[in-house]
DNA sequence: CGGAACATTGATAGAGCTCAAGGAACGTGG
DNA sequence: CCACGTTCCTTGAGCTCTATCAATGTTCCG
């Protein structure tokens, strides 16, 4: 069964309309197909020329790069909603790899009809320039983790992070939310080593702070939590006015 | 005396084809002057609602984020011809600051035009989507490193990196380019203390590898500075095919 | 039941941080 | 032109955090 387009998840970012019949039926035109993989399936490669964007319905993944001298950065965790290969399809060639985590359904389109899109649909470009800024204004945030925090800090913001994204997506209820991910992802992800990773993981967990278990987090103390992480504010989420 | 907009920084994006007169005429619309600021003055504020975009046509800056522990993590350093102010323009607000380290002038551009560029200049907006990806890339090359190297690799990574931008925009000779930085922003930029980053960068200097004084920087032995900086491939610089 | 993948724990070493102080460069005012 | 303050760079000492190495547990699946 395919997806209809009046419910893709692209659309959440329509906050001050919803899609009119011609939009809809370019974006119809769009899509190229369904896309369904395995668990642990690369889905693009850094240096690949990817002739496909895929948009994430269900399921998990992670964007990486793999360093010379054989480290892998984990980027972000892929969730549903989240557009892959943009930068594939605007500069030629992905610089960084994705894979899925979980099994994954994904939504397929087309790079060749990216210039049609630019030039027949103001809205959906300007919200692929919104994407793309938003996508470098979390690695921002990331790279900023990684290079001022301390270990226990960047566990505890990784952590809290990971499950504000996952209410955002609608994943997390009750303080819980669906981590498939191994502590070696997040170790990656926050420039630590796995044995340290756990050693904290392990003082978060006996400080009933967290509990990350059989795939599944829950945050047991979230204000204790974020006091750690030196998170305050709220994420942003107001578009632009224009 | 204002620089003219066919020898625009923003024009080396333009690598199969040239402003055509009536997008010209547009772009001559959309930009609103020319503006002059000192070394040390703030340009755009995190959490600030800019009203307006601006290209750097000389100097140098500075973007970077304080986090909540008042420690300050370096994005990156701006150069002749970047773009700032993408974020504000398209997400509606700064989610980091950007200072002048020298006297810089920047071309002024209104955010409210943002909006009639996506609706009648497609190229235009291509450009910019693209130009948000570069930005997401260069971001996710610097996580990387901070997140993976030692002290060593990540100064010289860092070092070799900003040289290679000085070429690039025509600021570099005979294995030299300014260096208006100080070790401090280097340091912030690569998640390493003063005191180490220093004595990090003595190390090179005795080594006969690079030199950096009185804001110059020479790269000695660069062939040597790449294998510790764990860089082989160069970056890309193809366009998108579409 | 056996093996593979992942998590946990202890011991040890070293990279990088902090503290503290001194030196160099540079602009400013007398 | 020199004294002086400020800013930035340099260096040493000591200590902490985090990485590495090496086992042992645990879970899950064929």
């Amino acid at each position: 069964m395919v997806t209809d387009c009046s419910e893709c998840p692209l659309r959440k970012l329509d906050t001050f309309e919803t899609l009119k019949g011609e939009e809809l039926a370019f974006m119809r035109r769009f899509k190229s197909g369904e896309l369904n993989i395995g668990a642990g399936t690369p889905l693009l490669m850094e240096g690949s020329n990817s002739p496909q964007l895929y948009t994430a319905l269900k399921g998990m993944g992670l964007r990486y790069k793999i360093l010379p001298n054989g480290n892998r950065q984990v980027l972000n965790f892929v969730f549903p909603g989240d557009f892959i290969g943009l930068q594939a399809g605007v500069m030629g060639e992905m610089q960084h790899s994705v894979e899925a985590v979980t099994p994954m359904v994904l939504r397929v389109f087309d790079r060749s009809d990216l210039w049609s899109l630019f030039k027949n649909q103001p809205h959906r470009s300007y919200d692929l320039t919104w994407l793309a800024a938003m996508e470098e204004h979390f690695l921002s945030e990331i790279l900023a983790s990684v290079g001022q925090l301390s270990a226990m800090e960047r566990i505890s913001w990784g952590l809290l992070r990971f499950y504000k994204r996952a209410q955002e997506s609608g994943l997390a209820r009750d303080g819980q939310c669906p981590m498939p991910f191994k502590q070696q992802d997040l170790a990656d992800a926050l420039g630590l080593s796995l044995v340290h990773t756990n050693k904290t993981l392990m003082r978060l967990k006996e400080r009933q702070i967290v509990s990350w278990r059989g795939g599944v987090l829950h945050i047991l103390d979230r204000e204790e939590l974020e006091s750690i992480a030196l998170e305050q504010k709220e994420r942003p989420s107001v578009r632009a006015l224009i």
